[in-house]
DNA sequence: TTGACAGGTGTACATCGTACACCTACCGTG
DNA sequence: CACGGTAGGTGTACGATGTACACCTGTCAA
């Protein structure tokens, strides 16, 4: 009796409550903790219940990335072209440091949701009304590529999950002669990030001002070739 | 005695040959056929021999990298920087074109082989010879992203493996009616792609202009910001 | 002759996605 | 009120995967 009355025992599942716990799982504990069998776990459900809200994991990864564009700030009115897409661009960022799990699913997946195509047509959009044919437009959306949901693909990244032991300072000592001799380049590069302090390399690119820095060498570009009256390819 | 007397039964499995057939089994098959057992297989060895040879999954798809990589072309002389940049970059994505699977696993890995390495080093060489200062240096290599690797994520794919029925005609006529309701932008710049024949978009794209359009629009942009005298960022 | 070791084997386990048949509670219709 | 369809949750089962661990075997140096 005590568990009958119980008004809801469990809330009702939910595509929407699916979605939603398996985003919050993920900003907990990263993309590869998203299991079918674990998700149902938390939901208090037998892992085959899923099934009847999400038709498989692939769409389940899908929902997922769809929840994070909705948290993209609606487009700001009164900026021109430039400023306009600056904004939306950064605020997808925001969105995306927010998930940090975002960034791997959106490389991976190809399906292009409603929510998906939604954002794309809004930026296009931006691009066609500052001025842009539509053929500069789809090549400039190309040159953005990946960068309209904020983020780059992080060369000097740390490698994810080096778990093992740190080296005794001796080892850390040849290592870094001979990464010196091998790579100089990258050591030069290194040093000028962090400003001669190695200890934690990679930590010290600043991720954000990479990002501006990249964002307005290509959106000056575009406003270069705007003015110039680039129209279509040759040929 | 027929048996013994074969002078090799088996080529002896080494490390180069285990990453040698799974590169070959990836570029006829894709890299979802990539597994430890079915390599086994295909190798005519039990699946814990590969362990032998590579400490485990991970380890082998960084090694399928590398030779991706190892392919690429010895940087040209007697170039300057911007064209010796944009010819290796060019490449690189000839050798990742000829392995469609290299894209996908570059992408999802972060680990920095010596050969990963190896390559970033003299590209960053590029620029320091160049004139470029340390500083820009490491911003213009962050700016080009994985384009170094010679891809851009393509924005404007086909979603991989979609085996759905094809729609019938009325469907289609359906579903275009709604789509340009609802993406007129992105209708339009598919419109401007394929000049008009939108049966099959999506493989309307050259991507090979979309790749040179944009890397020359950075490498514009670099050029500019040298020239200028940009050293380092303010602050 | 011996014994170490590199390289190949066999078994076993946990984990995963998901197909399929089933049950059950509800709700609109007769 | 009876009833039948249906949405939603259950249980069982299968095949695939990566890989730990103990084992065997052939080769070669001492």
């Amino acid at each position: 009796m005590a568990e009958q009355s119980e008004p809801t025992r469990r809330a009702p599942l939910s595509r929407d409550r699916v979605l939603r716990t398996a985003v919050a799982r993920a900003d907990a504990a990263g993309i590869g903790s998203i299991s079918m069998r674990g998700l149902a776990q938390e939901l208090g459900v037998v892992p085959m219940a899923l099934y009847k809200h999400v038709a498989n994991k692939d769409e389940l990864l899908d929902g997922m990335v769809d929840l994070v564009i909705e948290e993209f700030d609606p487009p700001a009115d009164g900026l021109d072209w430039k400023a306009g897409v600056r904004s939306r661009v950064l605020s997808a960022r925001r969105a995306v440091l927010r998930h940090p799990w975002a960034r791997l699913a959106i490389e991976s997946r190809t399906r292009r949701t409603p929510t998906v195509l939604g954002y794309m047509d809004s930026l296009a959009g931006a691009f066609r009304g500052g001025g842009f044919s539509a053929h500069l437009t789809h090549h400039v959306m190309h040159a953005l590529g990946n960068r309209i949901w904020g983020f780059t693909p992080e060369l000097f990244d740390e490698p994810r999950g080096d778990d093992a032991l740190p080296p005794t300072a001796e080892e850390q000592e040849a290592m870094a002669r001979e990464f010196a001799q091998r790579y100089p380049h990258i050591l030069e590069i290194a040093m000028a990030a962090t400003d001669g302090d190695l200890s934690g390399v990679g930590g010290g690119c600043d991720e954000q001002f990479e990002f501006e820095f990249a964002l307005d060498l290509l959106l000056d570009g575009f406003e270069r070739l705007q003015r110039q009256g680039w129209v279509r390819r040759p040929g």
